[in-house]
DNA sequence: TACCTTGTTGATCATGCGATCAATTAACCC
DNA sequence: GGGTTAATTGATCGCATGATCAACAAGGTA
């Protein structure tokens, strides 16, 4: 991931541009889903390389801005990934079940966690605060492209696919940020979501998939 | 708010503990609203009662604990105040729909950026993790035994009032995170948590009042 | 009025942060 | 192999934070 290719020249420590770059992006993305936004440091990026924080600062204009960066390479990478994952499904309704699970399975804490910082942050991070903006409006354009493709294949009508998309995913973060603060996971939320989503899309109970719901059935 | 009973004593610049204290707590609790949890700083709170950073210190364990228990006494309060305000209601159908009209309020900007700052800072501050925890469960409390007595009071179902009242709050946190973070206020989404909650509730569509609803009706 | 308790100060320390820049030296090219 | 480019370093600045403590002085008390 970091850029690792071969390395002709033995014993060679001075990288070009691009790759140290890269190998800087790579150490911030690594800090940030372990330690938070608060853990990308000028310092404790330059140890992760093995570089000095004087390098660290010459690949970057300013930290908030690696900050930035770092936040918005991640959330587009799980955008994409998400998406690719998605496109085998044949069928919308499954599409949009399938994107529940995903962002409420198991292994959310991480990026949950970095939107908490970010959310956070952004008050004292401009840079920070529109590439949040960015991010968000990219889910929110992904929901509601979802959404629309359903209603054009005929598989269930939505009054205003982006509204219905900011809410989907404002349940979705918020049920996630307490499984992160309170809980473990919000894997037994995903019922709820279904039913929310469901409701949304006038389609009959369990049209989304079942997995253990949790409320009323 | 901030205790500042007449004082007899002309002239007099020196105050008992308590009222230093209380002082201290005030000029907190006002920076955070202001500026949230990352403004709490040993110097500003000194600058803001006019009073050397020492005497800050001097009251306060550590900064952490004046962060957390600031953050406590503000979520504290509004618990209090929201209680108060259901108080009068008659029907505890009618006290869940002044519930979500007052959490998903116009004026909650400032609570919600606390509880973003929390959620973010308690990773770093071990004392607000602990608040953080004791206020979710207070607020899960006070929602759940709304649940739990208006089942009692026959006026609905609920298989599992703690698990709801979770999923209500954590729906209305996401929604309010999101409206703070991207939109100006939450107040056009009261519809979708009222839709839930009656659905959670074995409810029929708007009785629990209806303001302009978002989705489908 | 003199004393003594104690609220309050000023100075100071230690830490961690981001940022800068001349000097160094590795790596490439001819 | 020598010269040149530029990646990298080390040293250092400026700033903000939290925390400590001897010294001061306000104010109640005898």
């Amino acid at each position: 991931m970091s850029t690792v290719q071969s390395d002709p020249r033995p014993g060679a420590r001075r990288k070009s541009p691009a790759d140290r770059a890269a190998e800087v992006a790579a150490a911030a993305r690594e800090i940030a889903l372990a330690d938070g936004l608060a853990g990308i440091t000028l310092r404790g990026v330059a140890a992760r390389i093995g570089v000095t924080p004087a390098l660290v600062s010459h690949y970057q204009p300013s930290m908030d801005v690696l900050v930035a960066d770092t936040f918005a390479a991640i959330v587009a990478a799980e955008i994409g990934e998400v998406a690719e994952e998605l496109a085998s499904c044949a069928r919308q309704v499954a599409a949009l079940g399938a994107l529940i699970d995903s962002l409420l399975g198991p292994d959310r804490s991480p990026v949950t966690a970095l939107w908490l910082d970010a959310w956070s942050f952004g008050r004292r991070n401009t840079a920070l605060a529109i590439e949040v903006g960015v991010q968000m409006d990219a889910w929110q354009a992904f929901v509601s492209g979802l959404l629309r493709s359903g209603v054009a294949a005929g598989e269930f009508t939505v009054d205003d696919p982006d509204a219905v998309a900011w809410q989907l995913l404002g349940i979705i973060d918020g049920l996630n940020a307490h499984a992160v603060v309170r809980y473990g996971h919000a894997g037994s939320l995903r019922g709820l979501v279904r039913t929310v989503a469901e409701h949304e899309l006038g389609l009959a109970s369990g049209a989304l998939g079942t997995t253990t719901t949790t409320s009323m059935d």
